[in-house]
DNA sequence: GACTTTGTTATCATAAATGATAACATTCAA
DNA sequence: TTGAATGTTATCATTTATGATAACAAAGTC
């Protein structure tokens, strides 16, 4: 990254508004990635892991896939972790 | 709890859709529980809240009722988190 | 006990996630 | 570099969460 857009970025922050979008999508990106990880630890492609979830391999795409606009069901990853061997957990942490 | 109910549910959660079902309603019931209580620490009551997300008590109830069928979208409750001060943290623990 | 605040429930409209299909892109092995 | 496996994207139908309103219930205050 190049200084004028870390530049930018610092100054974006600043901006409550642009700041909470960003969080949002951090944690989104976060989340996907850590979707894809659990499954290829578990060894599954995403057309296996549909066959579990009885569903089809693009619906699995458009869950992990990072640029996707969706905000998933809590059930949906839910399900999606019980599949590959973990389970949610969640934790409100202040701030 | 009496023993023959305990007995029952100690059977039931053998059979891997019981037991599946009983650990998502009991996650869903614990998540609801942790909501209330975030809200209720950040001194906010479910129409402050409402306003807060501009929406209206009645849907902010409907989020909160453990009898609530409903699996909330992860953005849903990010934001009813974010709103009282919290943030959501997502782990995926193995099991 | 009446009054006010707070939370619940039912209902309907709307928005958005999910399911399914197909065509395409990418990756990887032979 | 060809072919098979894997992942992506677009689209449409369906299901479901969410928004809004209103009437009700419960809990606390005077």
């Amino acid at each position: 990254m190049r200084t004028s857009l870390k530049d930018f970025k610092k100054k974006a922050l600043q901006n409550p508004e642009v700041k909470s979008e960003y969080d949002r999508l951090s944690s989104a990106y976060e989340l996907r990635k850590q979707l894809i990880r659990i499954r290829r630890d578990a060894g599954f492609t995403q057309e296996e892991l549909a066959e579990l979830l009885h569903t089809k391999k693009s619906n699995i795409s458009r869950l992990e896939n990072v640029n996707s606009k969706i905000s998933p069901k809590l059930s949906t990853v839910e399900e999606y972790a019980r599949a590959v061997g973990y389970k949610l957990e969640i934790n409100f942490v202040p701030q």
